[in-house]
DNA sequence: CTCCTAAAGGATAATTTTTTTCGTTTAGGA
DNA sequence: TCCTAAACGAAAAAAATTATCCTTTAGGAG
């Protein structure tokens, strides 16, 4: 499914600003405020920063985009996907996505609480493969 | 053990304006830099701002306070305890923590990533028990 | 206990990040 | 093709964070 119809189906008018911020995000998986304005200049030479905030908040809002929050960093963006979990090198900042079952543990919690949880925010932080070697 | 000496074992000065802070964090569990400044006030009038912030990130980089970062607020900041899930509830905000068992999920996610992990942000949102009724 | 110094505090300015305002443009339905 | 609510862009404003610089203090040495 393009991005125009995605927009839509969440009742956000389909611009080119918004299927640029869309691409961004499914191109570099996850990708801040920062280098996000960066990135879509060079497409969009005269978008202001204030679309960008207005734009991911809406989408955001709307289920589209899922902010993620990363302890010592500034939130950085993806589409929604399923819930899954995220790993950050200490040392080197790489940051990326990992599969994992957080199933059973939402499960576990919302039994507990008494919550109906929906959503899922999780990082885990620690040196990745290299830069255990160097540390 | 009481916060001087803490903060001492974590090589931090152990400043009234310190132990002050460590207290409000215990006291309200989890709490943002804004309400931190308010109610620090009632007990240092002319505490600066600008001294609360020095004091949070030299906590946190000494480990002694833990960042907790949730979607669509200001971070949160606690005294570090054993890794835990954090609860939220998008509708009236309440905000509290959940024993877990994180252990064998941080194992899984570096076994098959290579990472060693030291540290974890978990926030899991939805409806608390009440919100639920009035949804 | 006194002295010394690096570290911390406080005031303020500066910077960075985010939001608001408002006039112009445009997506998309009638 | 036209109309209008929604979105855009520029700018200002507000909020959050960091830096600067001088003063004060914690805590170790003597």
């Amino acid at each position: 499914m393009n991005y125009e119809t995605l927009l839509r189906e969440h009742n956000l008018k389909a611009t080119p600003q918004r299927v640029g911020i869309l691409t961004l995000m499914h191109n570099y998986g996850h990708i801040n405020v920062e280098d996000m304005f960066l990135q879509i200049k060079e497409n969009f030479p005269s978008i202001s920063l204030a679309t960008l905030y207005k734009n991911i908040h809406a989408m955001v809002k709307s289920g589209l985009v899922t902010e993620v929050k990363v302890p010592q960093h500034k939130s950085k963006y993806e589409l929604t996907k399923e819930p899954h979990a995220h790993l950050l090198c200490d040392k080197c900042d790489e940051f990326l996505d990992i599969a994992c079952d957080l199933e059973s543990l939402m499960n576990q919690a919302g039994m507990m609480s008494g919550y109906k949880l929906q959503n899922t925010n999780l990082v885990f932080s620690g040196l990745c493969k290299e830069c255990q070697k160097s540390a």
